[in-house]
DNA sequence: GCCAACGTTGGC
DNA sequence: GCCAACGTTGGC
């Protein structure tokens, strides 16, 4: 099967992309919802996924690619949720606003765009291959 | 099982 | 700082 994209959402102030370069590798824990639960538990080794900074940005700065599926988070007591691990893979030639995402009517269905509050969602191989042309990647 | 109250996220 | 969206909690 085809790899699959996806976003994630991180408040840069708590953990940048820069964050994860310098890091080499991280473990994506602390989600704790289950919309976003099930899109981590579908994610498979090579996946990509886009990196936005939510609050302090704004925008999609980077790429980064699953390389350890699901697995249970150790930060969660009820042993509900889980966690994956990311590596870089490289920074965006040009971060990708918010505004940008709106005002392109072929990402008008992006998950993220309908619901905002959702910190892990899909992206559609189009939407990707829009947001890559918008990022000049 | 319903629903009001409350907390959190995140854009503006 | 405000507010909309939405998930969770707890009383009934």
């Amino acid at each position: 099967m085809a790899t699959a994209h996806w976003l994630v959402k991180s408040e840069p102030n708590s953990y940048s992309f820069d964050d994860l370069v310098r890091d080499g590798r991280t473990v994506w824990d602390g989600v704790r919802n289950n919309a976003a639960a099930l899109h981590l538990r579908a994610m498979k080794e090579g996946d990509e996924l886009l990196f936005y900074h939510s609050q302090e940005g704004k925008e999609i700065v980077g790429i980064a690619r699953v390389v350890r599926t699901a697995f249970p988070d150790s930060s969660d007591p009820s042993g509900r949720f889980v966690a994956v691990e990311l590596v870089p893979v490289r920074p965006l030639k040009r971060p990708v606003t918010l505004g940008d995402m709106k005002a392109n009517t072929a990402l008008s269905n992006m998950a993220m765009l309908r619901q905002s509050r959702l910190s892990v969602s899909p992206v559609t191989a189009d939407e990707w291959a829009a947001l890559m042309a918008m990022a000049e990647a």
